[in-house]
DNA sequence: ACTAAATCCGAACGAACGTTCGAATGGGTT
DNA sequence: AACCCATTCGAACGTTCGTTCGGATTTAGT
């Protein structure tokens, strides 16, 4: 079994000069991954059936099939484009820039422009974060630990910069919990947008750290 | 139709003086009521069938129709139930406590508390906040408004006593983040326990609120 | 021991589920 | 024209879903 690619056919990408980026399949696919997450964005990955699928996104529930060939790979094609995504434009971002302070602002500015531009997303990414099973499960859990390492990489420059003392596992997870719950509350008609939030969140916790009791000298 | 007490029977409850506390109705229930949290933190609530429940408590399908009328009443009085008895002893540990900051600590050690001593029950209310629907969903509403606006209140009692200047709703938003987002992480053969995860959290949450600028005179 | 109520269950209901299959389209190249 | 291959679909598959019903069984008051 194809443990990445398409399925359902072998692929042609034949010589295109066309305006076009991706294929006709990679296009309509693409389209149909954002009608899904939508649909399970509002009823949940469980709750959402492939005739809700169907519905939304106006094909035949036959048709789907031929661009995925189950309802569990839809959810890992979402899940595995977005972390992907946001992984590698935090990279981008945190190129060139070297104080941990202001690194760690940029992740947390990073993460909350994805997921307030992305809503649907920042819910189906929050909400059904162990709806996968195995293989699949595997695949996004891998990034997901990069993007959880990246952000502890962080935290440990600035406590050994400033000689803090926190558990660094807490902190990093408590920051994840402030801006992951943000699916359950976030109102855009009435909540500030993704720059304000960033920065009253990165203050929040960012004083809430750098206040932590100094370590001593023996680094205990 | 009932909207609160038990369903299927018109209920004696007669005179009893005998050792157990409740009818034997209402242990049987609440028996159910702890496998079918286990059940639904482990599969989800649409996940989990009701077969999955019959097989976990152990009694037939049909049996369990005695004693609730849908699948969805019975994630609704596991919800209330838990709800309620956070709020309850909440209150209870508020009595005589009257600076912010103390308050805001107990706050977060009652909700680590239950969290950590029912972690099954945790991930219930935490993932499966929004699945029910119209009369069951408001009623767990209100009691989780309810709990919501008491931590608002304890945090503009800080802000407006130390002159703070930062918004109430994202800072305690963000305070139930870290705190809810703990059912996706949290191990109790590595993590600490809840007292000491709560001091932490409280540290950072309290340090990075106190530490926002000062408002001026004219109170903006 | 008798009785009535409370409790429990086997069997079935129709509906909805994810998935499959063979045939019908469609457009692009010969 | 004919062909090919990508794309789409109607119809159905077998399974599982939440719920119901009538009757059996257990419990508690007399």
């Amino acid at each position: 079994m194809a443990s990445l690619s398409t399925v359902g056919r072998v692929s042609s990408r034949r010589h295109r000069a066309l305006p076009q980026p991706a294929t006709r399949f990679d296009r309509r696919l693409s389209e149909i991954l954002i009608h899904a997450t939508n649909v399970f964005c509002e009823k949940g990955y469980e709750g959402a059936s492939m005739r809700d699928l169907s519905r939304a996104s106006g094909m035949s529930l036959a048709g789907l099939y031929y661009y995925f060939e189950s309802k569990e790979r839809l959810l890992f094609l979402i899940q595995k484009h977005a972390f992907t995504t946001i992984v590698q434009r935090l990279k981008a971002r945190l190129q060139g820039v070297s104080e941990p302070e202001q690194q760690i602002r940029i992740f947390v500015l990073n993460h909350l422009e994805y997921f307030l531009a992305n809503p649907a997303s920042m819910k189906v990414l929050s909400h059904e974060a162990d709806a996968l099973k195995n293989g699949f499960a595997s695949e996004v859990t891998a990034i997901k630990r990069e993007y959880y390492r990246i952000c502890v990489g962080l935290l440990d420059d600035l406590k050994s910069e400033l000689g803090l003392q926190f558990t660094t596992r807490i902190a990093v997870l408590s920051l994840f919990g402030m801006m992951n719950w943000i699916y359950t509350w976030h109102n855009p008609r009435v909540d500030a947008d993704a720059e304000q939030l960033a920065r009253e969140m990165s203050d929040i916790f960012l004083s809430g750290v750098m206040h932590a009791p100094k370590a001593r000298k023996d680094g205990r």
